[in-house]
DNA sequence: GATAGCTAATGGTCTGACCATCGGCAAATT
DNA sequence: AATTTGCCGATGGTCAGACCATTAGCTATC
């Protein structure tokens, strides 16, 4: 057993500790959160920030090299470094993440479906007449580019993005968006099977429009049971390409 | 009119410039990712990378760091770098995405109780009985803390995590985890309200053994619809409490 | 007016040094 | 014999100064 030295119990916390290079990126962070530093703008060159946070140039790099990796900073030899643009955060730090995770296709594609479905239900019950407008644009975009396969499959995943931001949830919408992203190589890839191509195209036109009814009729569960539909049809055909082997 | 000075139209690409940090990022990376470095594997020396990797120790750390912030790696002074623990790496990227995109508490509320549905949907397909075992064991942790709020809770959060790992996908289950870390706090502080606490804490308990029945029973609709029930019921409990100005 | 060359600013990299902390070992203490 | 104390080397964290490569903007030249 051990022996009780003192009344240490539960009187003393550890000690926090927190590195020069942390407290740079949460200030920094800090800042480009309360929209001091916006995007576009230019920080101060590494050499005069030094002198602000009264630090080296290493600590101070370091904690530059990390805001970038994260996809908030750019650093631009001779130029200076600047804030990206933001709505990349979400992206860039799940990229990371997937590319980690090992590439689970049935998982990543389960995930799709739920946000994709729950998307649709959501926008059908908030989506602004300028949604509902984007998505018909999209919509026909899709059926103006039956004969060319890379427009109608961008007006394909603008369809759905626009549906995402319809429900006005930004996480589920970037959700989505990089879910999608690594999904649609896959699909385009898959999808390439000439001798599908045109009816595919022309059947997933029509499951569009009726996902497009149903959130215009503001219709939740026929929207979301339509996006259900054409999921399941369009990754049956993938399946089907992509799947040699039987299973159970 | 720009005049045409050569042959340049577009025939040569821009050159591929690649700064020495990100390159030996690229390296540890993929050295994980092959599984040549494992979890909890020691790095040699910072001094002695710079030797293999031919480098000064300025860009060698700038990598590390990076590493680290992104939960690849842990640099422990006096000891060495670490290589962490592998299902980190989704939690920690979505950490920093959300923590820039502003914090909505709606959005974030709204995602997780699609999560939540979902999963107990899926769960109910797929538990193994030991998944099930292991939900019944935090129910259990539950009903033993109702006089002690920090066990009923944690054990509340191990129920709803354990659900989520039986659906066996790892990027529900990783979602669903930082959702709930953010909105944890909120949580347990909102529900602070010592005069729920008792009624509330018991229903919480119903609430969950009509989950855990429908997941043994296999019973996929009825454990989702019993999963919003809860979340409805709890999160019901909730806005009432932060919420002070009506709306509309 | 367009081009070439120069200059200062700036991020990228390297080096060497010092500090704080940690693990382990040996000496001292009980 | 078991525990505590003190020391030392290894290691990550930080700093300062220097040099290089690239960029933008200015200037002189044609």
């Amino acid at each position: 057993m051990k022996k009780a030295t003192a009344p240490i119990d539960d009187a003393m916390r550890p000690v926090q500790r927190t590195s020069v290079s942390d407290e740079i990126i949460a200030q920094i962070t800090d800042l480009i959160e309360r929209n001091v530093l916006k995007p576009g703008d230019r920080l101060p060159p590494e050499r005069e920030l030094c002198k602000r946070f009264q630090v080296g140039r290493s600590s101070l790099r370091e904690a530059l090299r990390s805001l970038s990796m994260m996809g908030l900073l750019d650093g631009r030899v001779g130029e200076g470094t600047f804030v990206c643009d933001k709505g990349q955060y979400v992206e860039r730090a799940l990229q990371w993440g997937f590319l980690l995770d090992g590439k689970k296709l049935q998982d990543l594609s389960e995930t799709r479906m739920m946000l994709e479905s729950q998307n649709a239900y959501l926008a059908a019950e908030r989506a602004t007449p300028a949604d509902l407008e984007a998505i018909a644009d999209a919509l026909a975009g899709m059926a103006g580019g039956l004969a060319d396969e890379g427009r109608f499959l961008a007006s394909d995943l603008q369809f759905h993005l626009l549906i995402a931001r319809a429900t006005h949830n930004s996480i589920l919408y970037s959700l989505l968006e990089t879910t999608r992203n690594y999904l649609q190589e896959w699909i385009k890839e898959s999808l390439a099977e000439p001798a599908l191509a045109g009816p595919r195209a022309e059947l997933s036109l029509a499951e569009h429009r009726q996902i497009l009814a149903a959130l215009q009729r503001r219709d939740a569960e026929a929207a979301r049971q339509a996006m259900v539909a054409h999921i399941r049809s369009s990754s049956g055909d993938l399946q089907r390409t992509s799947r040699r082997s039987g299973s159970g």
